[in-house]
DNA sequence: AAACAAACTCTACATTTGTAGAATTAAAAT
DNA sequence: ATTTTAATTCTACAAATGTAGAGTTTGTTT
């Protein structure tokens, strides 16, 4: 299933506590914090996606993720991939080197980290 | 604005034919393709959104994207960017090589994409 | 025990999205 | 000119999304 633009925006809250409170997270929501509510609501339809879940601790909840973060990632940038690359990742990572404004020098770490890929291959 | 799913796949089509009849767009849609009217109500709410325009030819309309997939993707990417990596293209671009399946042969072309950008620099 | 407060559920509602039938228009073919 | 057909508009409607008020539950404080 798929997260909406504001489910995402709480996912990433929760990936970056690791868990949280409900209290946590509307503290780390950037202003204009939302309603609690609406907090809720999402927390609860997030939940229902599968993509959390929670230990019930006192008269609470302490939120924790399900799905990480990079495995979220990779399904949504592979689905990039697919939906306007052809299917070929190394169309979307040419677009990516050229298009992206990296730094020489991240480049440079790029060029590293590429390097450490095919020695892995 | 932001475009839909289904949006996003139209505008894939018309990117790719550069120019293009309703009749051309449904042919270039895969099967079980939509309904005429299905196509037509999303060139309507794309055309809206201003990321299309046509020319009136006879009877029928020249679709044409007014805004580049380039510049489409960038926003796109830097939004994936900004939104789970800390605004670092880099961490970004790290994650990229590590997760997506690229061949050996992909990652070294990739090297040496990355090696004329550093060039550039 | 009573009052309080935080968190959660229920309900709601406007907007957007996915999908398409019915009706209309206008060009093309006969 | 009449029929046929492709393209467009209008209308519709269910599902998903963004947002939050009202009410309820359940620990917490006094």
């Amino acid at each position: 299933m798929q997260l909406s633009k504001s489910e995402e925006e709480l996912m990433n809250i929760v990936w970056n506590l690791n868990k949280a409170y409900m209290k946590d997270i509307l503290d780390a929501y950037p202003e204009p914090k939302p309603a609690t509510t609406t907090v809720a609501t999402l927390l609860k339809r997030v939940a229902d996606k599968g993509f959390i879940a929670y230990n019930s601790i006192g008269r609470s909840r302490e939120y924790f993720p399900l799905v990480k973060k990079k495995d979220y990632f990779s399904k949504h940038v592979n689905g990039l991939i697919k939906n306007f690359f052809n299917d070929s990742a190394s169309q979307f990572a040419s677009f990516f080197a050229q298009e992206t404004n990296l730094s020489k020098t991240e480049l440079e770490e790029l060029k590293k980290l590429i390097d450490n890929e095919i020695k892995k291959k």
